[in-house]
DNA sequence: AAAGTATGTCGCAAATATACGACATACAAT
DNA sequence: ATTGTATGTCGTATATTTGCGACATACTTT
């Protein structure tokens, strides 16, 4: 196996490239962000919005499905995803946390061996 | 082309993706951690303390690099990498508000059409 | 029951990403 | 000058992602 040295690394780093991973498609972007906007849970209508097929829309939807970032009710013919909030809760600390972390650090401050 | 259909998105998004895709892999997730806890900015020694070849880091590295995440700079022998607060903040502020957009909404409140 | 509609899955082609050895470059040290 | 060290780039093999047409499934409607 030449991929995948995923094993090595933290529980916390995989998880968060899990989820930037996720994020790292402007299609599944927007799909959140029209989740996010119409006040009921679309369905096919997600594929009509986007300027992809939809057969790749719905292999995003399960893309994003799959990590539970969003959730799909079967009501009759048509699908209804909406967003899970609060898993979308904890990913927005796990971020948050991260950027806290890696924008406090002086980060080589003028005194440092290296002026960048 | 069959691929990359993402100027048919929002530059929103598009920034949002290239960002998120950087952060999709744990190395490069490390990386960052990395490069944010040292006081120094360490160059090589980032190779020595990841789990992988010296070259694969060296691209991960040139990846952030190119989204100008992280800086280097040469002194003599070595290379001194550190990040770019500023990016990285105005980076986070990117993430927050979309991570706002999506969790502020109702999202399918008991009242909706579905009930997921 | 038959026809229509909304979704999902499969299979394929092309593009990217990942990983690393081998080589090239550039500076330091002797 | 020659040798050694630290980095970057190239080439290559393999894995994964992306995109879509074609088909299968399931439910609705007539």
């Amino acid at each position: 196996m030449t991929y995948a040295k995923t094993a090595a690394f933290t529980a916390n780093q995989q998880q968060l490239a899990r989820v930037a991973k996720a994020l790292a498609h402007p299609a599944r972007v927007a799909i959140i962000q029209l989740l996010a906007s119409k006040q009921t849970c679309i369905s096919g209508d997600i594929a009509a919005e986007l300027p992809l097929s939809r057969t790749t829309v719905s292999q995003h939807l399960q893309e994003l499905k799959t990590l539970d970032l969003i959730r799909g009710e079967i009501d009759g013919l048509t699908v209804c995803y909406c967003l899970n909030t609060d898993l979308l809760l904890q990913v927005q600390q796990q971020f948050t946390a991260f950027f806290i972390e890696a924008t406090s650090g002086a980060a080589c401050g003028p005194a440092d061996a290296c002026a960048c």
